[in-house]
DNA sequence: TATTGTTATACTCTATAACTATA
DNA sequence: TATAGTTATAGAGTATAACAATA
């Protein structure tokens, strides 16, 4: 096949190197069942304890109304916990449970595997320098 | 917040770059109402006249079944004509129409001012940087 | 009035499985 | 027995709109 234009167009390379990397990831998660939107939360809610939900819109790139049920999901399996806001009381806070912090230690162990292959595959060098270009990229 | 370990985790910048140029497409592409990969399969199509939908296949990354849908699409638009193949019974052979030409040129330049915006913002050094790590990934 | 969280809905993309007609 | 195309279905992810409670 011809890729013509293609093989030269970032927009997509970039979808290819997303799926293969989405792939490889759901691969080394399957047994903690985490998709990497829940690993990013896991480690946003430790990294922040008693964060809001609306905290995380802006780094995950994911709308309010689709954080409910991700995070409800996390709730609904013990990992994250949600109680009331003591300011404002719309708000809600989140933090980790201790089986949450267990399981983010697991995760952090399989995204280290996966990680260890990319730096095979790819080399640190590359690696550094991608995650330099694509930070230009990043929009908020 | 505190990003933790995202900020250099390649994964979650990769999935940020995707989400900001498959949103600044979209946006682009609006009025020829073609996704990413529908631009694809018109350039594929075009520059490899009578190939077979399962030719497609490993190029988009995309399986059989879901390419079905997507072709059909533009077939109902009457940009893409699927006809019989001379040799095998089973395969069928895609061309452009006169309509998916005319289509073809208009996303080409709509493809144009999408990728001048990318070009201000992260330079053209840093874009064929890019180009050359993405292939990297490219695992088919 | 604006904001936080929530529900509902629809559409795209993706994954698995199974079917048909050919080879 | 394998392959090309197709259909069906289920699961994510995403987008828009609307609502309740609270600020």
């Amino acid at each position: 096949m011809d890729l013509n234009v293609l093989g030269d167009t970032f927009g997509y390379l970039l979808r290819r190197a997303w799926r293969d990397v989405d792939r490889r990831f759901q691969y080394h998660f399957r047994t903690l069942r985490l998709t990497a939107p829940q690993y990013s939360i896991l480690i946003l809610v430790n990294a922040n304890p008693d964060c809001t939900p609306g905290d995380l819109v802006q780094p995950l790139g994911i709308s309010q109304n689709n954080l409910v049920g991700i995070i409800g999901d996390l709730i609904d399996r013990g990992y994250v916990r949600k109680a009331a806001h003591s300011q404002d009381r719309r708000a809600r806070i989140l933090a980790l449970t201790e089986s949450g912090s267990a399981v983010l230690a697991e995760a952090h162990a399989a995204h280290a595997v996966y990680a260890a292959e990319y730096l095979r595959r790819i080399g640190a060098d590359n690696l550094r320098e991608l995650v330099r270009l694509l930070t230009m990229f990043d929009a908020g």
